[in-house]
DNA sequence: GAGTTTGAAACT
DNA sequence: CAGTTTCAAACTC
């Protein structure tokens, strides 16, 4: 009995630290505490007495929880109460504090598959606990205020394991009904456990209390629960406010979905503690293994909440796109590396960037352009995508995996020169001058993702998430020959996450250029010649993006634009069909090729030829000009940029009209585009295309189908550029709602996508990104 | 690896 | 807007 109920003990008295630690700072200032901290000081004293000693013998954890309790029990206490764990073991409890609390809420799990069940076995654990506590103090027949210690912190162990528990069930319920059961709960937990102790021991836990305070303990430990539950319930609220911010941004369907995930009340908590970096990184890992398909998992709503976070910020940023104008944003825009992008996403998750996460937000959208607000948009409907939870790790995280490492290999190469690595990764890194790719790359690394990082240096490279991963080994392998490099990566599917040029003639600074084109810098595997696509001339590149993009505004938008439904369907059935929910902007112009090849854009983007194709002989396995794909053509006309822009220009004007001008105010193409959005969406895109939008477009979309992806190498890219209707993005910029609504056609596609909630949430920030990026130009005149 | 084909991009 | 040229990828041998 005793051993068991030792471990038990300590199990408890580890959950109550974290507990604790957790209420220690919602609660601390609360002045019954301040009383409770008075009685530990007292309390204290005991620590000298055999009891104590014995207690400390018992667990490692008690002598931490001996000054622990006293914290706990003083509001001060609780904020110093890290500080005070200096031992390695309470360090891990506290880190795995979130972690746990991740965990717990992560119904994926089995051991909180069942929260009931858990909440009820936990509550018996701690009373049992305490019962033990209470017995063993009672052989001592010492009062001692460590006995009161531990119970009290068993106590608040089982007050906060117990709201932990109605906090799940609130969740899943509602937060007010919350409030008193879980009072009741707390009281009949303090009621047994006053049971227990008090009558074992009257000087011990409570008792210790009750006799300083009197009847004031029972208010105390009363009090103590409220508080307790406030402080539940201000995680609640939190959580609450920031779950339907979320599910504001995702389509309704999303919001379905992410209540699906949510069901599980764990998600709420582990949203909450997402921030743990820790536990991030791990849940991150997991993620990347486990994908998408799950249910959201906390991972997910940390995702959510990022992609909700660039969502916000993106809405802010979208005015600030104006910033384009600034030569580094415009710059980095289409400088980032494609892969890159996505991490950004994944490192404004990590609050240490919220800072820079707004600013990165705006920044990127800045230097994205529209496509950066459209992204934010666009998370919204891509959100929903399912494919991209079916992919889920894919995407994005294909893209981030696969430049990081990429970007180390380069760093080692280059110089700076190849700014490709760094260039984009990090809304950060956009900030900061390029100068250094090797800074950017540490900081887009350190901030972007960790596990991106981790996955690298564990030299984890996730087949799934990559066929990126293997693309770029391919690369650097096969860095000898850039042609069968590019080969090899686009036959892995991932073709313009890790792309290579071979430019001679063109400096790299126009668009035959690949690399440029996709806005990313030209990297050591190019073989390239006189090339100025690289950090160190970003002046020259920003300067000849603009100029393009005067030009053409879309010049370095996606040209494939997709379809929701392609993503989250995943239309299982072949590639042929996958294609059709996509079509290029402006169509191809195939005469020989029978756009058979990737000669042809379309085909070569995984996508049927539309109407707005000029192909003669067309013969696009995805999709015929004359319809063969009867789907396409109806999208077709919708998805080219025309179509984009005239859908666009109507969904906003019936649904969002205002909401649309102020979502898009892009520069140049504003200007030169009377319809904002369209333009907006894809002057951004240009960059987005080349951070992660293709990317992570992939990897929710085409990807996952090989079908789709084998055909074309570059398909993958189109995707990730066309992601989900263009013209829903900029509604949905606009209004996440309204979003929906515009692409009414797509809705259903972009829906269900939920892909946040049930996606992992690197996916769903990936999605959102690649979304947005598929913002489509289309708006935008073709120009 | 070299050469050809192809079609987009750029230019006029 | 159409025609031509330039360019680099895609493809073939």
């Amino acid at each position: 009995m005793k051993v068991g109920g030792d471990s038990s003990v300590k199990e408890n008295k580890e959950s109550c630290v974290e507990s604790a630690k957790g209420k220690a700072v919602v609660v601390m200032d609360t002045p019954e505490r301040s009383k409770n901290s008075q009685i530990t000081t007292s309390v204290n004293t005991f620590e000298d007495s055999p009891v104590f000693n014995f207690l400390n013998n018992l667990s490692p954890i008690k002598p931490v929880k001996s000054i622990h309790i006293s914290q706990t029990i003083n509001p001060l206490s609780f904020a110093s109460l890290p500080s005070v764990f200096t031992s390695p073991h309470l360090n891990s409890l506290k880190e795995s504090r979130f972690l746990r609390r991740h965990q717990l809420p992560d119904p994926s799990k089995p051991e909180f598959a069942s929260d009931d069940a858990h909440t009820v076995d936990t509550r018996k654990d701690i009373i049992h606990a305490n019962n033990e506590l209470d017995e063993h103090q009672a052989n001592f027949d010492q009062p001692s205020s460590v006995g009161q210690v531990v119970g009290e912190a068993y106590f608040e162990c089982s007050k906060l394991v117990a709201e932990f528990e109605q906090s799940f069930k609130y969740d899943c319920s509602s937060p007010g009904s919350s409030l008193t059961p879980s009072c009741a709960l707390k009281t009949k937990h303090m009621a047994e456990y006053a049971r227990t102790s008090s009558a074992l021991i009257p000087f011990v836990e409570e008792a210790s209390l009750r006799g300083l305070f009197g009847s004031e303990v029972d208010l105390d430990g009363v009090s103590q629960i409220d508080q307790n539950k406030e402080a539940t319930r201000c995680e609640w609220e939190n959580l609450i406010s920031d779950a339907p911010d979320q599910l504001i941004f995702e389509s309704p369907n999303d919001a379905e979905s992410y209540k699906n995930s949510s069901i599980s009340n764990d998600m709420q908590h582990t949203y909450s503690f997402c921030e743990a970096d820790s536990s991030e990184k791990a849940e991150e890992e997991n993620e990347t293994e486990n994908q998408c398909t799950q249910p959201g998992e906390g991972s997910e709503l940390k995702e959510i909440s990022e992609t909700h976070d660039i969502i916000s910020g993106s809405s802010m940023t979208i005015p600030i796109e104006e910033v384009d104008n600034e030569p580094v944003s415009g710059l980095y825009r289409g400088m980032r590396r494609r892969c890159l992008v996505f991490e950004m996403v994944g490192s404004r998750r990590k609050r240490f960037d919220e800072n820079s996460v707004s600013d990165s937000s705006a920044f990127l959208q800045s230097d994205v352009n529209t496509s950066t607000s459209n992204e934010k948009i666009l998370p919204t409907k891509a959100g929903n995508d399912s494919s991209q939870r079916s992919l889920p790790g894919i995407g994005l995280h294909l893209n981030a995996l696969t430049t990081t490492p990429k970007d180390y290999k380069f760093l080692k190469h280059e110089a700076l020169g190849s700014g490709r690595l760094l260039i984009g990764p990090s809304p950060n890194a956009n900030f900061q001058p390029p100068t250094s790719g090797q800074e950017l790359l540490n900081n887009s690394l350190a901030v972007n993702s960790e596990r991106e990082t981790s996955a690298v240096e564990n030299g984890i490279l996730a087949e799934d998430a990559c066929q990126a991963s293997g693309y770029m080994i391919n690369e650097e392998f096969n860095q000898s020959s850039p042609k069968k490099k590019r080969r090899r990566l686009d036959q892995a599917g991932d073709g313009e996450a890790c792309k290579r040029c071979n430019c001679k003639k063109s400096k790299c600074l126009k668009l035959y250029c690949e690399c440029f084109a996709a806005g990313v810098y030209c990297v050591e595997p190019c073989a390239c010649i006189d090339c100025f696509n690289t950090p160190v001339h970003e002046d020259t590149v920003l300067a000849t993006r603009k100029q393009i993009e005067s030009r053409n505004p879309l010049a370095f938008a996606p040209k494939v634009i997709r379809s929701s439904d392609y993503l989250s369907e995943t239309r299982q059935d072949e590639s042929s069909k996958t294609p059709a929910s996509a079509r290029h902007k402006r169509g191809c112009n195939c005469k020989k090729s029978g756009c058979l090849k990737k000669y042809c854009e379309c085909y070569q983007g995984g996508v049927g030829c539309s109407v707005n194709c000029r192909c003669e002989g067309c013969k696009n396995a995805f999709g015929r000009k004359d319809g063969t794909e009867a789907e396409f053509e109806e999208d077709e006309t919708d998805t080219t940029e025309k179509g984009l822009q005239k859908l666009a220009i109507q969904n906003d004007l019936e649904q969002n009209p205002d909401s649309v001008l102020p979502a898009t105010p892009l520069k140049q193409g504003r200007q030169t585009i009377q319809h904002l959005f369209s333009s907006k969406n894809k002057l951004p895109r240009p960059s987005f295309p080349s951070i992660g939008s293709s990317s992570g477009s992939y990897a929710s979309h085409g990807f996952r189908k090989p079908s789709f992806f084998q055909p074309p190498a570059r398909f993958d890219k189109h995707l990730e550029t066309v992601l989900e209707d263009e013209m829903p993005d900029f509604l949905q910029a606009q209004s996440p709602i309204s979003c929906i609504k515009t692409s009414s056609p797509n809705s259903k596609r972009v829906s269900p996508p939920h892909s946040i909630g049930t996606s992992p949430s690197m996916r769903s920030s990936r999605k959102l990104i690649l979304q947005s990026i598929p913002a489509f130009p289309s708006l935008t005149p073709n120009n």
